[in-house]
DNA sequence: AGCATTGATGTAATCGATTACAGAAGCCGT
DNA sequence: ACGGCTTCTGTAATCGATTACATCAATGCT
């Protein structure tokens, strides 16, 4: 059925070449060193062979690896994810390296993920999961590769960050609904001690103080940054004496489930009460009403930390000065659409 | 900073543990061939320098890797797309297995993919995406890699596919229509030539023949398995004079942006029209309203592929009778909700 | 006791590519 | 014509682990 066509090797080209194996080497690493007619008789038989050198010999020779580990989360806002991990495989791929996903399951399942980066195989870790894999006190930075986090800071010494400015970001949230006359604010919250929702909710009560609404303007609720988070917290919202007019939600799939559940429950958005939600995925623009919600540049801060850790494999370190701290910041935009009004 | 703490090599462990590095690999590959208290000082000395053998030389040695490829499309259908993968990494993993994501760009960038599988890094392919990277001539199935297919079938001979009933499942879009009285059907459907499209509007076709509805009760647009595609989709049908009141939609993203639109507009969901999705997204039940859809097994489909593929990668390739013409034909749920009901 | 057998461990070849170093060939000037 | 340069190509060491084969000691058998 299948040939079994052992895949050519840099010795097969030289025989058919009439050379020898530095020579087929130099041919494709180092075109110039050639006399331009022995080249183009290396290429030729490359070409007949059909020859990819063997990547794994390579890597052992040369000590390096063009492999780019990334910890995902598993399970959680796909679509988020998705674009973020975009931005990362593309900027990669310009640069050559290759991407592999590595995906948290928790607890000893990352095993896999640590031995994988103390395996020689992995040229660098990036990570979009604030946690990163440990088990039995052996973390996956023992490996001592270079690496950068994205999206959420895992709080390490010396580890690199791309971050939405996630303070700034839910400051807005609040600012949006305020200014529409909003106050008092309901919050559909990420889960409990997760990086993105402590810093996000240092910036909501931050901007209530600012705003002068008073902290307790503020009602909150845990949720998780999925549907069902939003589907609990709009019941709790519905059990509510008095219910503020304002609703912030950790993420949009939040939002989404929070607006569905209170309008099967006949209240109106945004007439009876207005919802903000957070990420700006694309369904956002889809649901209905439309979601207001803050974009992040989820391909760009993808991108910036690939772009980050790849000069810090390339040597190029300075490429782009480090703000102090070692991390970068971007910003929010809010998008203003139908599930926020103005309130009488 | 950072110490350049060389990672230690099995000789570093073999002095340390004042034995050979022979005895230092059988310890840790086939401690059974050493006497235990020999076994036993090894270990120790392993455990002191945390030497992880580098799997490149591993791999070298050993002729093949344990790294397999999946082919990825590119921004399409992210909650889909990601549960297949978690479906696949999770077989994967638990069979020693890593899962390298390649996403498909298209034309000269897909080069790094093939070359990727012909580097002598990869054991084996999975393709979710119904097209293989192909550049100039030169297909990614050259390499001659043990490769499965999964969700949609390039139609490559020899090459076994897990797929979905495609062409059962989407009669079962027009039956549940059929059965709530709808006499006349809209259908956006994939991109045209996609292999999933082709198949299920075979199957919505020959539905519609046996329900006895007539072929001119099908009145198709083109789309593209994508919000926009829905929004296009519900425009034309907004446009038509005389509006069929069952509407099939190639997959719950499109649905979902095809009911937003048409409520826009000023029509009901399910009174005047009926509007069944395809995939089973998530979200689908948390739309409003709820979205009738057909639910893949999108776990299933992803774990079971990467079986299939471990089976042939590790010799076992019998270990489950494989059905003729190499396909796993796996069966789509309806799930009757809110966006469908009986017309009068 | 002498030889064969078994068990435990060490020595060195091997996987496929890269590259330091060596060597060959051609060219120059004196 | 010969040493000194360049330019080009070949030989062999190297990366780190696995494993066939060699070695050695201990044991069993006649």
């Amino acid at each position: 059925m299948s040939e079994p066509r052992r895949a050519p090797k840099i010795g097969d080209v030289a025989v058919a070449a009439g050379v020898s194996v530095a020579t087929v080497s130099r041919a494709l690493s180092a075109p110039e060193k050639l006399k331009p007619e022995t080249r183009e008789k290396v290429m030729v038989a490359v070409a007949a062979l059909g020859y990819t050198p063997n990547s794994v010999a390579r890597q052992l020779r040369a000590g390096h690896s063009s492999l780019v580990l990334v910890i995902v989360p598993r399970r959680t806002n796909p679509p988020f994810f998705a674009e973020v991990l975009h931005g990362i495989d593309s900027t990669l791929a310009a640069a050559g390296y290759v991407l592999i996903t590595g995906y948290m399951e928790g607890a000893e399942h990352d095993l896999r993920l640590i031995e994988l980066a103390a395996s020689g195989h992995v040229a660098g870790l990036l990570t979009i999961s604030g946690d990163l894999p440990k088990v039995a006190g052996r973390s996956i930075l023992d490996a001592g590769l270079p690496a950068v986090a994205i999206c959420a800071d895992p709080g390490v010494e010396g580890l690199p960050a791309v971050l939405l400015d996630d303070e700034r970001a839910a400051a807005m949230q609040v600012e949006h609904l305020a200014a529409l006359g909003h106050r008092r604010l309901f919050y559909v919250s990420g889960p409990p001690g997760n990086y993105n929702e402590v810093t996000r909710h240092r910036g909501i009560v931050a901007a209530i103080e600012r705003a002068g609404l008073g902290r307790e303007a503020l009602i909150e609720y845990p949720g998780n940054y999925t549907f069902t988070g939003g589907v609990a917290g709009a019941k709790a919202y519905l059990g509510l004496a008095d219910r503020p007019t304002g609703v912030i939600c950790g993420n949009d799939e939040t939002a989404i489930a929070f607006v569905k559940t209170v309008r099967a429950a006949g209240l109106d958005i945004p007439d009876d009460l207005s919802v903000i939600g957070f990420d700006g995925i694309e369904l956002a623009d889809f649901c209905e009403p439309t979601l207001s919600t803050i974009a992040q540049p989820r391909f760009d801060l993808g991108a910036r930390g690939a772009r980050l850790l790849i000069d810090r494999l390339d040597g190029n370190a300075t490429a782009e000065a480090m703000p102090a701290g070692g991390r970068i910041m971007m910003q929010g935009t809010l998008l203003a659409r139908d599930s926020t009004r103005r309130i009488d």
